[in-house]
RNA sequence: GGAAGGAUCGCAUAGUGGUCGAGUGCGCUCGCUUGGAAAGCGAGUAGGCUGUCACAGGCCUCCGGGGUUCGAAUCCCCGUCCUUCCGCCA
């Protein structure tokens, strides 16, 4: 969330910023909650204060009416107080984290602008299949069955995509801990509170979010969520930021409202496993450290063989936490473009620099041996989303029978002798 | 799932109704001392909100919420987490 002080003495600024990442969020009522807040308090605070006073020492009979009085209005007091503070949290989490300088100002989030690219989509002297057709060749996922169990937008893996999944995996945790990051599992659920925390919408019909019943869990669509939530309320010291983490984690998202041709597939399901990376550090070292994660995660898809582009998120686009966002986009051959022809980008990763704002929601706070204090910077990146991974090497580097060329870097991670849908 | 005990200022602890926002030890910071250090001595050492040009001041926080009381770290109720014992179990 947003520093209140900081709204109150930024108002245009901040007004501006919710237009442009299309936050419908009513400042004007915010910044008037805000001072019948600070007025009532005032109020409250020198009730107490005589409240205080009289309590130093035992009262005479006379005076326990008036302390009896006095106490009825501090509880009238309090009760408006908290009325007040309900509606002023709700309204503050709803503004968005102020977007770093280099960011593109634009209302259409096909504005993102591309950076780089690395690598030449595959020229193919046959016509590319998809993944959802390689899978049917080779028997890789069962949608069927999975709708009988679980319905819609899940699926079993099996044969040779288990091994792929498994090693690409362990190649992406290998590549991340070589540069100096912590690997870790982490649990699969989390208090619904974290989540609002870290600056995600976990409640109402639009969200992302499974919520478990009868209970404050829910379902974490990432474990940016876990990770993020690792070092609430606690002072880290200044020296041993910054804290770098990767997980692997299973996400659950309910992909609400979302519509797509591409639907079909493992591209957009409800559950699938991610490799995800975060970082806690000093503010003014967050920007280097976003450059770090998205270095990573180039790394890794290079490793792959796989053409991909970095695209830097237009204000339209970025997520409520985020000041700033990139994304690899990789090729896939399978995939038609807007013009139904085969071959397309697609989302891979995304990662984020959330300067302050979650630090704020959590209370994660840094304290340096030069005496410096404040709130640490947090940055969440994609290690890997394996499901989406999978398709990108299945089309890059199908042969025209149908069979896979694992890519070379892979084939240490292998612990089986391949079937015939592979080889190396 | 059942029973018992516990949660206090970075850490360890003291504290059963007003003299407690809180003592002590450790740690840390500064100063004295020293050739330098250790030891010793002295001082300081939570966070949030509010307020002020800046001070001052006020309020809140002893796990969280509610209650009793003129007054709660302290008494009562509910919840969370931790520990131990029993049961169960991959």
């Amino acid at each position: 969330m947003l520093d209140l002080k900081y709204i109150r003495e930024n108002i245009d600024e901040v007004k501006e910023n919710c237009h442009y990442r299309l936050a419908d969020v009513d400042i004007d009522r915010l910044v008037s909650l805000d001072e019948q807040r600070r007025n009532l308090q005032q109020e409250l605070d020198a009730q107490r204060s005589q409240r205080n006073a009289w309590s130093k020492q035992k009262p005479t009979p006379e005076q326990v009416a008036d302390i009896k009085a006095n106490n009825e209005a501090i509880k009238q007091g309090e009760d408006n107080l908290a009325k007040i503070i309900e509606q002023l949290d709700s309204l503050l989490l709803a503004v968005p984290n102020q977007t770093d300088a280099a960011v593109i100002r634009s209302l259409n989030e096909e504005d993102n602008p591309v950076l780089e690219e690395h690598g030449q989509p595959v020229e193919l002297a046959f016509t590319p299949k998809d993944h959802l057709a390689l899978a049917e060749q080779w028997q890789w996922l069962d949608f069927e069955r999975a709708a009988k169990v679980t319905g819609s937008k899940f699926y079993y893996t099996s044969n040779d995509l288990v091994w792929l999944e498994l090693a690409l995996i362990q190649y992406t945790l290998s590549v991340i801990a070589k540069h100096g990051f912590q690997v870790m599992t982490t649990p699969d659920l989390a208090k619904t509170s974290i989540i609002e925390r870290l600056g995600y919408n976990p409640r109402g019909e639009s969200t992302q979010i499974y919520n478990i019943a009868n209970n404050d869990l829910s379902l974490i669509g990432t474990a940016e969520i876990t990770l993020g939530g690792y070092h609430q309320g606690e002072i880290l010291k200044g020296e041993q930021l910054p804290l770098r983490y990767a997980a692997l984690s299973q996400c659950f998202r309910t992909e609400a409202g979302s519509y797509s041709k591409f639907a079909k597939g493992i591209f957009r399901v409800h559950q699938f496993n991610k490799v995800e990376m975060f970082v806690y550090c000093r503010p003014e070292d967050s920007a280097q450290e976003h450059q770090l994660l998205l270095a990573i995660e180039k790394e890794i898809f290079s490793g792959l063989e796989i053409p991909f582009r970095v695209i830097d998120h237009c204000t339209a686009d970025l997520g409520a936490p985020a000041a700033r966002t990139f994304d690899l986009e990789a090729w896939l051959p399978g995939k038609p473009n807007q013009d139904g022809q085969a071959g397309d980008w697609a989302e891979m990763t995304s990662v984020s620099n959330c300067t302050d704002y979650q630090a704020r929601g959590l209370d994660i706070k840094y304290q340096a041996a030069d005496g410096q204090k404040g709130l640490v910077h947090t940055l969440n990146g994609t290690g890997l989303a394996l499901t989406r991974a999978m398709i990108a090497i299945v089309e890059n580097h199908q042969q025209a029978d149908g069979r896979i060329k694992l890519p070379a870097i892979l084939k240490s991670f292998i612990p089986v002798d391949l079937s015939s849908m592979f080889f190396a």
